[in-house]
DNA sequence: ATATCCGAGATTTTT
DNA sequence: TCTCGGATAT
């Protein structure tokens, strides 16, 4: 047999072995995907196909670099074009700039440079934003670029005052960017759309060209990601796309999950393959895994297995604090590395959002466990390596005036705003990019002869830079710091000077590197490419002995023997900002998933009872998801410090009312159930500690069902009554005890949320969110509103 | 041009 | 509680 097909099971065999003809792999998490996708490139190649044919699109560069290396393994000295979305994009629009109205040499704007340019459009329209920011402008913008909305196609939206704004920036925004010859990332994927799809005989090259098609992670495609898909297999529909609907969770980044639940809709010869056995974790870990994300419904279903061990089972512990959490974490770990059972780099930790890493960074240093957090703060982003760039930016494409603003006064050369304002009003006036406007600073009116020649020193620094511009990347960015100045400019001895220098020379190792690989000169735009598509995020190492700290999100790919996942708390997983739609529960859960099956062996999840956020102690209600999740394959556990006494909680009590939802009543006795009869006298403490927990999944429960979490979850509405019952049982408060975001309970329109308050004392006034009537004002002191706990 | 003060707002972030 | 950005003061 072929040694490409040896040590593969028999649904591997025929994903890699389809030859022509559209794919779906369905993969589970730990299915050994990225095998199925490598090995298949190296068996196309086998078979007689030229590598120059095969593309294979990725979203990562991390993905892209590992397939890379694991293809020149199985096919030593056969490249195939493998790389991200993104970076195809910017090289199909360098070749076919013109088409799209770019120049070649057009620059790429990271999200930050895109914000900026919206700001100065904004500015410069006098653009009335109704407040909205550049930020959530952007983000509007780019959900619409996303979705293949283009700017002079837009229509707002009727009564979304938001998309009134949008629409009136878009197009100004879209026009800057074209103006600059920019583009900012999803015009690395809108603008090819565009071009295939306005150009029949490239997109038939293109077709041609790339025969046989491959994506991975096809599940977070977007529109614009499945029209040049669909665009390059129509003549040789050879689209071989692998995926888990189940891991999809960038929805919120326009990833649209129809693309992959419907490819066989699309694609009607399609064969699919599911690869449901997993090789990664434990049977209990998966069969955990499996029940929680069998409550979604938007899926295909799937049914893993493992032959994997038993395992121990999962836990659930209820901690008081978040700082308790904190430091058991870090002590087990100590713990099990002390004994020499375990090291660090077997352990991760994840959590919902970047905020709650600090308690846990915190009891790691005092526990002295190694650590390191993956964070998305990248090396290219830092301001000084952006300042850089920026005047081999601009050099590069002398109408990005976005370099140029960066660059005309940083280092501080005297060149102030009222400057830089006449300039653009010159620029304006004259449809002349900046730079060129600086050329002719003489002719400007109102310049004195001091100013001209400030901006004529400028005008000379960059033309010194485009003189040497031919040459080796080190030797460009080397001028770069010494004609500005810029380096210069660090000579303090203050910390973040030195930091800067520092950094400053980590980029000129990283261009003297890049020169070795790319040698002969002249690669700067090469260079800035890659600055502008690949984030340093890509070097967190697995080879240093640490605990991994990361968000949900990051972890997406990753395994590890043993994950703890922590704030497993409604409002945190899922996420308070989860609107109403049942789809965005629904990828919460996913994200749960995914963060449960990056376990191998162990996984621990918690909550704590209470916890600070923003400066705020709150009782927590765990996260309905745990009751979605096998009791029978976890061990629920309060620990020690569960058990301190804590304030009577009149929700606190399983519910007795014997309306309202079958399944929740399920739930409920059986957790009850459980904690009663795990006890068999032997352990008082555990069986308290099975109490406490069961009653705080109870509390949930109630809660979830009174429809508290307003429109958070799908549950039914209460009735009047049980708004009644629960009301007639909290305690009257002073107006000023109310909170943001805290749940209330109001006798006749049942519980709610604060969404916002003013004023205080007798003129406190709260905006709430009820489950049943929707938002209504209401003065404080003079309602029966009342804290639900 | 820099220091500092206040208020708003505070998910996730492959590129 | 913390952080970022804008506005104001020096």
């Amino acid at each position: 047999m072929n040694h490409l097909l040896e040590s593969l099971t028999e649904p591997q065999r025929a994903a890699v072995t389809h030859h022509e003809g559209p794919l779906l792999v369905l993969a589970g998490p730990g299915s050994g995907k990225t095998r199925v996708i490598t090995h298949r490139i190296a068996y196309l190649i086998e078979s007689g196909v030229e590598p120059s044919q095969i593309l294979a699109l990725t979203f990562t560069n991390k993905a892209a670099d590992e397939m890379q290396r694991r293809v020149a393994e199985l096919a030593p000295g056969r490249r195939v074009w493998l790389s991200t979305f993104h970076r195809f994009g910017a090289m199909l629009l360098r070749r076919y700039a013109e088409y799209v109205g770019l120049e070649p040499n057009f620059t790429i704007y990271d999200t930050s440079d895109a914000r900026q340019t919206i700001k100065r459009v904004i500015e410069a329209r006098e653009i009335n934003t109704l407040n909205y920011s550049p930020d959530r402008l952007h983000e509007a913008i780019s959900a619409a670029k996303n979705k293949l909305i283009t700017a002079d196609e837009y229509q707002p939206r009727s009564g979304s005052m938001l998309s009134r704004v949008v629409a009136e920036v878009y197009p100004a925004y879209q026009a800057k960017l074209l103006a600059s010859s920019a583009v900012d990332f999803d015009d690395l994927l809108l603008h090819v759309a565009k071009l295939l799809y306005e150009h029949a005989e490239i997109r038939a090259e293109l077709d041609a060209r790339y025969r046989y098609v491959m994506v991975d992670e096809y599940q977070d495609t977007n529109r614009a990601q499945y029209v040049i898909l669909r665009a390059l297999s129509s003549d040789y529909p050879n689209l071989a796309v692998t995926g888990d609907p189940d891991q999809s969770i960038y929805g919120w980044r326009g990833a649209d999950l129809n693309n992959i639940l419907e490819f066989e809709r699309d694609y009607p010869s399609v064969k699919v393959v599911r690869l449901e056995r997993n090789y990664r974790s434990t049977k209990r870990i998966l069969r955990v895994a499996d029940e929680l994300i069998g409550h979604n419904l938007k899926r295909k279903r799937k049914d893993l297995w493992t032959e994997n061990g038993e395992g121990t089972a999962v836990r659930l512990i209820a901690y008081i604090d978040q700082d308790k959490e904190a430091t058991d974490i870090a002590e087990q770990i100590r713990a099990s590395v002390a004994e020499g059972k375990r090291q660090p780099s077997d352990y991760a930790v994840f959590y919902r959002v970047n905020a709650l890493s600090r308690s846990i960074e915190k009891a790691m240093r005092n526990a002295g466990v190694p650590f390191q957090m993956v964070r998305g703060q990248e090396f290219f982003a830092r301001k000084e390596i952006k300042d850089v760039l920026a005047y081999c930016q601009l050099v590069n494409n002398p109408r990005d005036d976005m370099a140029f603003e960066r660059t005309i006064n940083t280092p501080v050369r005297g060149i102030g705003r009222k400057t830089i304002e006449r300039l653009t009003e010159h620029a304006y006036r004259h449809g002349i990019p900046l730079l060129e406007a600086a050329r002719a600073a003489w002719q400007i009116e109102g310049f004195s002869k001091g100013t001209a020649a400030k901006v004529a020193a400028y005008v000379e620094i960059i033309d010194r830079i485009a003189a040497v511009f031919h040459g080796d990347v080190e030797e460009v960015i080397g001028t770069v710091l010494e004609a500005s100045g810029y380096k210069a400019s660090l000579g303090s001895d203050d910390e973040q000077d030195q930091n800067r220098l520092a950094n400053i020379e980590e980029l000129l190792t990283d261009a003297r590197q890049f020169d070795e690989q790319n040698p002969g000169g002249g690669q700067i735009e090469a260079y800035l490419e890659r600055s502008w598509l690949v984030n340093e995020t890509d070097n967190w190492d697995t080879e240093t002995d640490k605990v991994t700290l990361m968000t949900l999100h990051a972890a997406k790919g990753l395994e590890f023997p043993i994950v703890f996942i922590v704030a497993v708390e409604d409002g945190v997983l899922p996420h308070e900002r989860v609107g109403q739609h049942p789809d965005e529960l629904e990828e919460e859960r996913r994200l749960a998933f995914v963060g449960i099956t990056r376990a191998k062996e162990e996984l621990q999840m918690s909550y704590a009872i209470t916890r600070d956020f923003r400066g705020v102690r709150r009782r927590t209600i765990p996260s309905s998801f745990l009751m979605e999740m096998p009791r029978n394959e976890m061990e629920m556990l309060g620990g020690e410090e569960a058990f301190d006494p804590h304030p009577f909680d009149p929700w606190d009590t399983p519910s007795d009312d014997d309306e309202g939802d079958d399944s929740w009543d399920f739930q409920l006795e059986d957790v009850t159930t459980e904690s009663v009869s795990t006890g068999d006298g032997a352990d008082n403490k555990r069986q308290t500690a099975l109490g406490i927990a069961a009653a705080a999944l109870t509390t949930a429960a109630a809660l979830a069902r009174a429809g508290a979490t307003a429109g958070l979850s799908s549950s039914a509405s209460p009735s009047r009554e049980q708004a009644a019952a629960v009301h007639s049982a909290l305690p009257r408060v002073s107006p000023d005890v109310f909170k943001q975001g805290m749940i209330v309970a109001h006798p006749e329109y049942g519980p709610g949320k604060i969404v916002a308050l003013s004023g205080s004392g007798k003129n406190r006034r709260a905006t709430i969110q009820f489950a049943t009537v929707g938002q209504k004002k209401i003065i404080l002191a003079h309602s029966a509103v009342r804290p639900a706990r």
